[in-house]
DNA sequence: TTATGGGCATAACACTGTTATGACGGGGGA
DNA sequence: TCCCCCGTCATAACAGTGTTATGCCCATAA
């Protein structure tokens, strides 16, 4: 039951965060929830600020998990769809979690570092390798990779960050929306519309 | 000096809000600004929460303020940049509040509501319209112009949301950056590359 | 056996939103 | 004119927050 203090804790913080919000994960309700004092989140992480970063390390382990599982094709567009709903995916499993981490979300006090941004940005390089071979393919306009990564991430970024505070209703949300979604993203990254629609329908194929 | 308390206490948050940030906007701080006791947030309006909603009611009006300096011109694709190169300059103005109106950022327990939101979308309704002025051009593809308007706006709100997070460069942010990212959103839309370009001259020039 | 130091329980401090209380003051009715 | 009422808000208190100082316990090392 008791093994790393530092690890239960972490796990007590996730678990607090993801079911009751963040509000609710304070100092007092840790000691409570692990048995132990307040004085355990200073011991361990310096403060509450110290503890939020630890799981939102451990939200960026989990996140480049998932998006280890999709593996290559000779579909790179369709490759980088899964990519994307994976990532979505994610975000829906663990909301808070994720405000915290790419949304600017603060809980007592903690602030994004430049180490953690790094960190953040380093979980996409899988995704930035999806898009090399898109380029490659002659699927995308040639241009730097990690830029047009990052301009594909950003429009995710945004369809997920507006989902998660509600102000896309349910009919937006539907499958059928996201594929749209995508499809007008590879366009604009330089896919033709035809190809686009044709990787969609193999990447729904590959997720079961 | 002292005209509606309403008022002055609306304005004494949105000042605290956007110079000192989200921390230090307190019922107590308020207090001290304006001179009277916390009282007052309690009897105009009922709380914490209450005031926060009265600021970023406030934020929605200024913003449609903004977006409705933008005069339409026979570019309607043209006009679609300048608003949104208006959108993001009004987020830039006032990234905290930006945080709370649509990135889900709470301050003392607050929590968009569905009316919030309602009146949120009300203000992009000036971009719908130029957004059917563009599918009835011809320039974007044939289709729902509020379901193009909702798929822009995400675009371009997950670009807004990184850049005020952090997680964009300087370099990232400058303004070759974000006129490639507009021509992709354009040509996702259904424009071509050339048009895109054209209007993103001419929106260029527009803008003193 | 003794000394040292890490882990942590307790209590206190400064802060937060919120509520109860009561005092003030101005407007309307008798 | 008097009086009452009600909106306004200053004060104080309560429960909660992060944080810090204190000191006790106990395991490990000498």
């Amino acid at each position: 039951m008791s093994g790393d203090p530092r690890q239960e804790l972490v796990e007590a913080a996730a678990r607090l965060l993801t079911e009751q919000g963040p509000r609710s994960l304070s100092a007092r309700a840790l000691a409570r929830e692990t048995g132990t004092s307040t004085m355990a989140v200073y011991t361990y992480f310096g403060g509450m600020p110290g503890l939020v970063r630890a799981v939102i390390r451990e939200g960026f382990a989990r996140l480049a998990e998932r998006l280890a599982t999709v593996r290559d094709s000779d579909d790179p567009v369709a490759d980088s769809f899964r990519l994307a709903a994976a990532y979505r995916r994610s975000a829906h499993l663990a909301p808070h979690l994720y405000a915290v981490m790419f949304g600017g979300s603060s809980i007592a006090g903690f602030q994004l570092s430049e180490e953690d941004r790094r960190i953040g940005l380093y979980t996409l390089r899988v995704a930035r390798d999806a898009v090399s071979r898109c380029i490659e393919a002659g699927r995308f306009r040639p241009a730097d990779p990690w830029s047009v990564t990052r301009h594909l991430w950003c429009q995710l970024h945004g369809l997920v960050s507006l989902e998660l505070t509600g102000y896309l209703t349910a009919t937006d949300r539907s499958d059928d929306e996201f594929r749209a979604y995508l499809r007008n993203l590879a366009v604009g990254a330089g896919d033709t519309p035809q190809q686009a629609e044709a990787s969609i329908a193999v990447a729904r194929k590959g997720i079961p």
